[in-house]
DNA sequence: ACAATGCAGATTGTTAACAATTTGCAATAG
DNA sequence: CTATTGCAAATTGTTAACAATCTGCATTGT
């Protein structure tokens, strides 16, 4: 028997996913406080797994905590950029090139994907967005690098995306998630 | 009025390191479980700031924890290495150049640290040479790259010292640093 | 004999109460 | 008037009890 995708995940992922969206798509400004209670009320559950969530996400370099004064949006360094950029390419070329010779029903995710990302663009609906573009790149790491290189990964596409949550253009991301499929389908390695 | 050094550190920090030398130190073999309540009882402290510490743990990609199933210690995968490597050098890179032109009042605990990493290699404690080891690329980090960059850093040293913890020569990582200190007096590049 | 089912134990996930720390403001001394 | 001290409220850190989930093994039915 088949395992469905999974169903039931940890209340503390679904908290960290949310927030995640929340920032990416710009409804948190940089420097908001994040206070737990708040939270836990606003999610209908204790302060427990909030407290694992914003662990989890001031780990990943989304957030900034201080001790026992609270969790705020981290407002980039921009002198960091470049070498974010190049680490960025580096990782995902290296799981790309793994990806090549692999499975053609791999493609398959990459065109749905490739659809929902296209109609989030255009509908502006950034949380859709950010949804469908992390999606997008998630699984090249996991299915190209494995298990090992998300941890790596992670804090350096958070990064990545924190400062251009907001002007950005929608369209241009979307050839480029574009390019890399038509790339893969040809088996290029650029 | 100055600040001491702070002292008062968060539970789950103290745990978090003191479980991060035990890995590196070689004093927990890949794949061992780590369960919650022993480690509660061992610490004499309850199990919610093991639980966090082992979160933090597992997002730096030291461990590795699956739902309901608890946590164990990774085996890390060889073949993303020299990608790895590849992203210390150009990350540790990047924030030496920039402590270049700095302060010559850091380089006292560069003199300090090497001379902590030199006894506790010589001695054959894994426990200090780890902690001595880390401070010193932390100490990198920190006063060169700013902390946007420590998030980035993080699972790249982590999985750069998790398969050498055994089969790895102590005095050429001390003449590594070495040179390192050297070439920061001078003012060097490299 | 063999596979499916169903407990019991162990382990993690969640909750709510309690303790410790920080912060802002007011009272007070100089 | 200014600076310092000392609460009081808000907030995070910790704890212990409770709930949900998984694992292994015995039981059962075929």
């Amino acid at each position: 028997m088949k395992n469905a995708p999974i169903v039931h995940r940890t209340i503390r992922e679904q908290v960290a996913t949310h927030l995640r969206h929340a920032v990416l798509s710009g409804q948190l400004g940089e420097g908001e406080m994040l206070r737990e209670q708040p939270l836990a009320n606003r999610f209908g559950v204790s302060r427990g797994p909030i407290r694992d969530a914003l662990l989890q996400l001031s780990q990943e370099g989304l957030l900034v905590a201080e001790q026992n004064r609270g969790v705020y949006v981290r407002n980039p360094d921009p002198s960091i950029r470049p070498l974010v950029v190049e680490m960025r390419r580096k990782i995902e070329g290296f799981a790309i090139e793994k990806l090549c010779g692999s499975d053609d029903s791999k493609l398959d995710f990459f065109e749905e994907n490739l659809d929902c990302f296209r109609a989030a663009c255009q509908s502006g609906e950034m949380g859709e967005v950010v949804e469908h573009d992390m999606a997008f790149h998630r699984y090249i790491i996991e299915n190209g690098g494995g298990a090992d290189l998300v941890p790596v990964w992670a804090p350096v596409v958070t990064h990545m995306m924190l400062p251009y949550s907001r002007h950005r253009n929608l369209m241009e991301s979307y050839r480029e998630h574009e390019a890399v499929v038509a790339a893969l389908r040809i088996g290029d390695k650029e």
